[in-house]
RNA sequence: GCGCGAGUAGCUCAGCUGGAUAGAGCGUCGGCCUCCGGAGCCGAAGGUCGUGGGUUCGAAUCCCGCCUCGCGCACCA
């Protein structure tokens, strides 16, 4: 049992004995101001109501009624309007030190997920063309979001999903035709210069199969296009081929590996479009009207009704709202207890109807499934004004111009450092001219800088066990408050899991690695008398662990020397 | 018009699910290198937490109204 434990244990007790409900569970937290003390609690004031006292006197009797020698307090003190105020003796508090040692990248970890199934989409770019910045957003985002379960117990599988048929896969395959052939693009075709390599090399392609000049393999093209489907499926096969291998280049680039790639055409091809509208048709929410077939999504608290099948005018095929129901079905059937969508926020549309789809079908689905984190937009800004450009894509910034041009630890840190739910610009400048005073760097530097410490006193970290050590040396400000930041990051990282909010973490390790700056500004290591030295190279063992433990579940780099 | 998200320091944003004197980075101003890495540290200036009500011991946080910005509101995907 950790300090915090056996100190709300304890607080419980107290109030107990006292008289408290049966239901009353106290808070402690971290008081804002270390002078305060290690932890607080609340219970007192929060006791008044149902005891009917003075918050004041009930905090003395609570004082009076606990025994804290036996929760490791030194300390303690009524403040306020009734908060108790609790400091702990540096050696239970340093103890904790050693947990870290013995569990080492284990340390934070926990088992909630038992092993169960998790499935986390993101990204589902559709092989148009590069990725673009949102998409780095949701890189960074879904891998983080899938190492925060990983870390806590779930067996976590990374999928990619996307449409590699429908609309704009036919005017990507138009765009590369009249690249190839020289024919001027229209208003709605692909523009960017990806375009242009896409049709050279096709063309480098054909004309090898067909064994002549490129020239004679662009007439045969020209020549053949209207007339020949086989053509037109070779053109698109190969289109779709090289913006996929593409956008998997920049996804490791990147750091990031899917372990499924799913595509929407399958849904087709295995029938399962067919069986799910089919079984929506005849559970009891669908109608006919105008000629098309509908599900009452309103029954589940949509704002409209949705069409599934196209009337005859129409063409009578069903819309993209059919296939987005069977692949979640695909889901839940191949086991994943949970399955997270992780999205632009503008398609937030699709929330309510794809998990009405699912309830409309009756099949034991949860009522939140999926779960969906929507991210907002991304605006990058360069020399103080918005980057719409770039050559490669035309109309937008790609993640690869991002890692290029500022590094991949650094992108992936930009992107987790906010909320979700906050729209980000990203500074390109501020991001690489200022890469010196990055905070990436500034995290990175601490590690580095404890790595340091193992370097020059020529020790190798792993002898550092932390056994036989009286922790009670360890009684410096700086000290005690770098401790209290290692003691607190298996409750941060389970929050942030909860939650499913990596940008707790990021800021975590920001406000931790100055904790550590501090103290090694403050404090030598080497040449301090043995039983000093020894303490503190366990705590700065310690605190590398826990910052690596930090920047992996990121995805960011830890290195021992910048 | 309806729905979702956001409005906190000059700028970009945190604020641990209701706690004590609201924080960080950048920018501005001023200090600190014989010492395990100065990619660091210390200090200063800078706030009616969009706005008006409400809930209670206590509100940036919860509820209601209003204002501003972003996104979405197809028998397109």
């Amino acid at each position: 049992m950790n300090s915090e434990a056996r100190l709300r244990t304890e607080v419980e007790r107290a109030a107990r004995s006292l008289g408290a409900p049966e239901s009353f569970v106290p808070v402690l937290e971290r008081p804002r101001d270390t002078a305060h003390g290690d932890w607080a609690t609340n219970a007192a004031m929060a006791l008044a109501k149902p005891l009917r006292r003075k918050p004041l006197d009930i905090a003395r009797d609570l004082l009076a009624a606990m025994n804290p020698g036996a929760a490791g307090v030194a300390e303690s003190s009524i403040a306020g309007p009734g908060f108790i105020n609790f400091r702990l003796d540096a050696g239970h508090l340093a103890s904790t030190i050693a947990t870290v040692l013995a569990e080492g990248a284990a340390y934070g970890r926990s088992n909630g997920g038992s092993g169960r199934a998790v499935n986390i989409e993101f990204v589902s770019a559709n092989p148009t063309g590069p990725l673009h910045v949102g998409h780095g957003r949701q890189a960074a985002l879904g891998d983080a979001i899938s190492s925060l379960l990983a870390h806590a117990g779930w067996n976590v599988t990374r999928e990619f999903y996307y449409n590699d048929g429908g609309g704009q896969i036919e005017r990507l395959c138009d765009s590369v035709f009249r690249r190839a052939v020289g024919e001027p693009l229209a208003e709605d075709h692909y523009h960017g210069d990806y375009v242009a390599e896409v049709a050279a090399a096709y063309l480098d392609a054909f004309a090898g199969r067909e064994s002549v000049a490129v020239d004679a393999a662009r007439e045969r093209l020209r020549a053949g296009w209207e007339a020949d489907g086989q053509l037109r499926d070779d053109v698109r096969r190969f289109a779709v081929g090289y913006l996929r291998r593409e956008q998997d280049t920049d996804l490791k680039a990147f750091g990031v590996r899917f372990d499924v790639y799913y595509l929407e055409s399958s849904l087709y091809t295995e029938g399962r479009v067919d069986d799910t509208l089919a079984q929506l048709a005849k559970a009891g929410h669908a109608f006919e009207q105008d000629g098309a077939l509908w599900l009452r999504t309103t029954d589940f608290g949509d704002d409209k009704d949705r069409v599934m099948r196209r009337s005859a005018e129409k063409g009578g095929e069903p819309t993209y709202f059919v296939p987005d129901v069977a692949y979640h079905v695909t889901k839940w059937q191949r086991g994943f207890a949970r399955a997270i969508d992780v999205q632009g926020a503008d398609h937030h549309s699709t929330v309510t109807r794809v998990r009405a789809g699912l309830q409309a079908l009756e099949m034991g689905i949860p009522v939140g499934y999926p779960e969906y984190v929507l991210h907002q937009m991304v605006t990058v800004v360069r020399g103080g004004e918005e980057m719409k450009i770039s050559k490669r894509a035309g109309s937008y910034v790609t993640v690869r111009d991002l890692v290029d041009e500022v590094g991949r630890d650094a992108v992936r840190y930009f992107f987790l450092m906010r909320k979700g739910e906050s729209q980000l610009v990203f500074d390109v400048d501020l991001a690489r001219s200022q890469s010196e005073e990055n905070p990436v760097y500034y995290i990175q530097m601490a590690h580095a800088r404890l790595s340091g410490i193992f370097r020059v006193g020529e020790m190798d970290p792993a002898s550092i066990t932390g056994e036989g050590l009286s922790w009670d040396v360890l009684s410096q400000p700086e000290e005690r408050e770098l401790i209290k930041a290692l003691v607190d990051w298996p409750a941060l990282l389970a929050g942030a899991t909860d939650a499913l909010e990596p940008h707790r973490v990021a800021n975590w390790l920001h406000d931790t690695a100055g904790l550590v700056h501090l103290w090694y500004h403050k404090h030598h290591v080497l040449g301090e008398p043995d039983a000093i030295m020894q303490a503190r190279l366990a705590l700065a063992k310690a605190a590398r662990i826990v910052l690596a433990n930090g920047l992996d579940v990121l995805g960011i780099s830890a290195p021992e020397r910048m």
